[in-house]
DNA sequence: CGGCGAGTTGAAGAGCTTCAAGCCTGGTGG
DNA sequence: CCACCAGGCTTGAAGCTCTTCAACTCGCCG
């Protein structure tokens, strides 16, 4: 029950029988929880496994030497790090929960012990890193080239979107919105902007009626109108691009 | 001569013997050679195999609706574009040379041939795609949390690193600095700045003793201060860490 | 010799930050 | 059970960084 993220965000990038959801449910790993606003990794520190997000959300992120972060890239339940371990390296980065968080840590061995087993997870693997890659240039274009308004529209329906993707947990999401678990000071974090004009947005937002909050979730009332203005196109989530190779092979 | 580049980018990832080297050397590919400012690969586009950059610079890059161009990263001579298509997929992005390029063509399936004829060069290559996302997150950080001036002196030094590694062709750079062929609009399209304002704050950092320019060189006055500065650390590239684990294998 | 791309400079103004203060909520301990 | 505290959210006012608009220079190529 609980691998059913991973299931359902692999299923997006390769059409798997029995046999390969079989492999999927019985990764070999050892269970992993972690508090609220709790350091799963420090920057400059040895990794010595992939991890496997099953529940809850955590963030990717740089501290300055003058105290000043930036997040890089949310992880959603579905979502693995550091892939990078199978080659062996420290992290650039550090990675801490922002809820409660259950992972699967897997050893490499492992991993590679998955790949060679299956070609179709390993393409789909390859997917989610291609992907997340993805993720990390929009997420330049975004902070590089927007304003504060269409960055935070553009991240909000990103978020929205890979929430839905897998699910994410019963009642994580539906047509209208989603749960965003973080506060205005990551968000703020991961557009570069500060937590004062993030907040001043978001209001400006609700008051032009593109999006309503309510008690931890974010409700859109104009999808369209939002995505318009904040250039928000879906395109380099490669979405179908794989599945028309899928067709090909 | 001509792929000298790749040579030495690899070799930072690995110890090649003669056999290793041959191999790279005898890559089967086509020679191609493009214009200055021309468009290699347009977003949307789909790609049907690898290419290496032997010589001349190019930029990976988005561009919004409404013309807002902001640039991804700078390809070097020794750069590899784009691996993903080993995969397959449209690319989400354009790729457009500053200088004119020369560069080797290879087919998924003889880069294929590669991975499973050297261990050592598929180490290698997955090194080069660690960096590569490494600096992607570099860039985040840049553009997200510091300003123009910070932002300058840190792009400078990594490229320069960067030029440094692969030699880059003969007199491309030294100790005191290395020939920069970017205009200054494509600066300031990688950081998130309109030309104007990173011209003015290029003279302030002439002005500022921290810097030089001499026809289309960069000169470096002060490399520890503006080091300093800019907050620039070089542990991102992961220079050393692969090498660690060389020795442990 | 004319024009185009790149660089340079000034002046005005917008967007975002900084500093400061108050509010609301949930959790904790007396 | 309620007082208190901490963290997150909200708002105002002032100011700074960077942008925008405009104009001029320089070198290069046709």
């Amino acid at each position: 029950m609980a691998r059913k993220a991973l299931l359902r965000r692999i299923s997006f990038y390769a059409d798997l029988d029995d046999a390969d959801q079989q492999v999927i449910m019985e990764i070999n790993g050892r269970d992993q929880h972690f508090e609220k606003n709790t350091e799963i990794i420090d920057a400059g520190q040895e990794m010595d496994s992939v991890l496997i997000v099953k529940e809850g959300w955590a963030i990717r992120y740089k501290t300055l030497e003058d105290g000043r972060r930036q997040v890089l890239n949310v992880l959603l339940p579905g979502d693995m790090f550091d892939l990078q371990v199978l080659v062996a390296a420290e992290s650039d980065h550090s990675v801490k929960t922002v809820t409660s968080l259950k992972g699967l840590s897997v050893r490499p061995s492992e991993f590679r012990r998955l790949l060679t087993e299956s070609g179709k997870l390993t393409l789909a693997f390859w997917w989610m890193q291609v992907q997340e890659e993805a993720f990390l240039r929009e997420q330049i274009v975004r902070n590089g080239k927007q304003t504060a308004r269409e960055r935070i529209g553009h991240f909000l329906l990103e978020l929205y979107r890979r929430v839905l993707i897998t699910g994410a947990g019963a009642g994580a999401g539906n047509e209208e919105g989603f749960r965003v678990p973080l506060t205005q000071t990551v968000i703020a974090d991961a557009l570069g902007l500060t937590p004062i004009h993030t907040n001043r947005v978001l209001r400006q937002l609700e008051r032009d009626d593109l999006l309503e909050r309510d008690n931890g979730w974010i409700l859109f009332k104009d999808q369209r109108r939002l995505a318009e203005i904040s250039q928000f196109d879906i395109g380099y989530f490669h979405l179908d691009a794989f599945r028309m190779r899928l067709g090909r092979e």
